[in-house]
DNA sequence: ATTCAATTATTAATTATTTAATATACAGAA
DNA sequence: TTCTGTATATTAAATAATTAATAATTGAAT
């Protein structure tokens, strides 16, 4: 046996990914010209990275005219949850709390921090 | 150019790791001894994999006797942040809060348990 | 109809990951 | 000292990911 598909987003691919949830949609052409400056790529990069992308069920495309044009079939609230759920199962034992507890251990969040996240999710009920 | 190192362990390094985190410290034929009996691997893949990742900064080795003994350089709370950490980065623009407020909203977690969670930080201070 | 430019398709090179067979070395037993 | 079994080292095969050159296609313009 060999490797395994990697069940998230690449860093290419995620990449990619932030284009076009951007956008909403976009052919090949498109996400090329929306590549930041510093971190351009060719455009069979970029076609044979979407076929990927495709293939792996983040996005589908139709033929508008003669190119094609992605869309994304996940978005990103999607990608964030399928991250986030490989994250817990990988490291934190399936546990959401041992999580935040995490955070709170290494100072990226306080109890402040905690209380204002509280209040808005109470809010927005 | 072609592919980046995983930023993050992967699954192989990660079962590995694992390992050395419980045993604390172990030979490659220790390590091949600990491994669940479904998911066994040749002596040879786990001196590969343990190779790269004390390649990667993970672990040492040192002679002991006749046998290598491997230790983690890395431990588990440590991972744990990088991960994390990257995690953050990739989808939540490096922001904690926005991350668990995503936990919320997908009802991973509800205020109840933030509200345990406080307590129990504040508690430990 | 022919040419041109844009678009898609094919092919390939490079590195990483995963797995493992096989070769070599070496310490202890006979 | 020679044999024998561990342990390490070497080598390699297969797939994924990343990047891109080049070939083929096709729609539009002349």
């Amino acid at each position: 046996m060999a490797r395994r598909k990697s069940p998230t987003l690449t860093e290419a691919e995620l990449k990619l990914m932030n284009i076009l949830w951007k956008k909403d949609q976009a052919t090949v052409s498109e996400v090329v010209a929306a590549l930041p400056k510093g971190d351009k790529l060719a455009y069979s990069t970029v076609l044979t990275t979407l076929r990927i992308l495709e293939q792996k069920g983040y996005l589908q495309h139709r033929k508008e005219g003669r190119a094609f044009v992605y869309k994304p079939l996940v978005d990103r609230r999607g990608a964030r949850k399928n991250a986030m759920r490989y994250m817990m199962s990988r490291f934190f034992d399936d546990s959401p709390e041992l999580l935040v507890l995490n955070l709170l251990e290494n100072g990226d969040i306080d109890a402040v921090g905690l209380e204002r996240l509280k209040k808005q999710v109470e809010e927005s009920e």
